[in-house]
DNA sequence: GCTCTATTTGAAAGTGATTTTCACTTGCGT
DNA sequence: ACGCAAGTGAAAATCACTTTCAAATAGAGC
């Protein structure tokens, strides 16, 4: 169901590569430490408990730098350990998104996405054939925004710039 | 279920409001002959059959200018015809996107709704709170899209580019 | 380490918004 | 008017989540 390859590592662990960034990781084992971090702060200040699940989805997840469906995550996770339900991943995804580590995006494909929070001022281009996703800066945009909402006595409090399009490899595939 | 408000005109024929874009009506007869002119050369192309079903939905689509979901156009078109069903609502919709004079559209609110195709080139500014949709142009950002997209090898198809907000009532509501 | 109980979990049922099926009608070429 | 492919409305099916529920398990207190 999940269009999602794996790509065998260097390092021996296994990595992914749908809609990844790039072959290159950008993260560091700090980067990683630091939001498991971040997430053990959150559950222990609202009470949840921290379980083999949660910490399996939320590895996979900080270590996979893209943008993934519910269903490729299920995939990613279970290949470390199969009995994972889907249910689990979707609210561990949920919680990752409440407590800020994650951002959820849903794009014209009708599939809800999460990426790695952070660097928030990004929109996206999509690959309307293969769903391969190119963040890009949206600097010049914002300000512009701001005018034309309070142009029309709006106050902003988000928005969503997508562009769709065909990548390079699926133009030539055409 | 939908919220669609009549509001009863002076010309003696019911005309809407909701989500219209504003009180005064935007289009002539003739617009609205030209638009049914180009549906039946689309439907004899096709082999498809004028319905009464089919005149009836398009043209209280062409006559109610504004952002409509299914609901709210099977309540307007109830109005006239009790007996229409959901299911031909939706197809004609869907036969009217397909023949270019409709767009659909995907709000965050989960429901696609329909607006009269033509002038393309504008996007949306949407009340978080009360839904209303406010159109705005978008000249200025096109080439800068166009750019963004060819430096990653992507050809453009299309774009979304929407701001969420509170517009003045709301705020003031609050 | 062992109990106890509030959290979690996975499977399955439930939702909301379409989308498709199907038995019955109806355009429309002849 | 006739015949039949296209269209219709009601209901069932799909899709992508969301929520429920009985069984499993953290983790605070012995």
């Amino acid at each position: 169901m999940a269009r999602v390859t794996y790509v065998s590592s260097s390092g021996g662990r296994a990595e992914l590569a749908p809609h990844a960034h790039g072959s290159e990781m950008n993260f560091t084992e700090a980067d990683v430490d630091a939001k498991q971090e971040t997430l053990n702060a959150y559950m222990a200040r609202k009470g949840l408990r921290s379980t083999a699940q949660r910490r399996l989805v939320s590895d996979v997840f900080f270590k996979a730098n893209g943008h993934f469906s519910i269903d490729e995550m299920l995939a990613m996770v279970r290949v470390q350990e199969p009995s994972v339900g889907y249910a689990t991943v979707y609210r561990t995804l949920k919680l990752l998104a409440e407590c800020g580590l994650a951002n959820e995006r849903r794009f014209d494909d009708g599939v809800t996405r999460y990426e790695l929070a952070g660097d928030a001022h990004h929109d996206h281009l999509i690959c309307v054939e293969c769903k391969r996703i190119v963040e890009f800066e949206d600097d010049e945009i914002e300000a512009w925004q701001e005018r034309m909402a309070s142009r029309h006595g709006f106050t902003l409090v988000s928005h969503k710039h997508e562009l769709y399009g065909l990548c390079e490899a699926c133009r030539k595939a055409e």
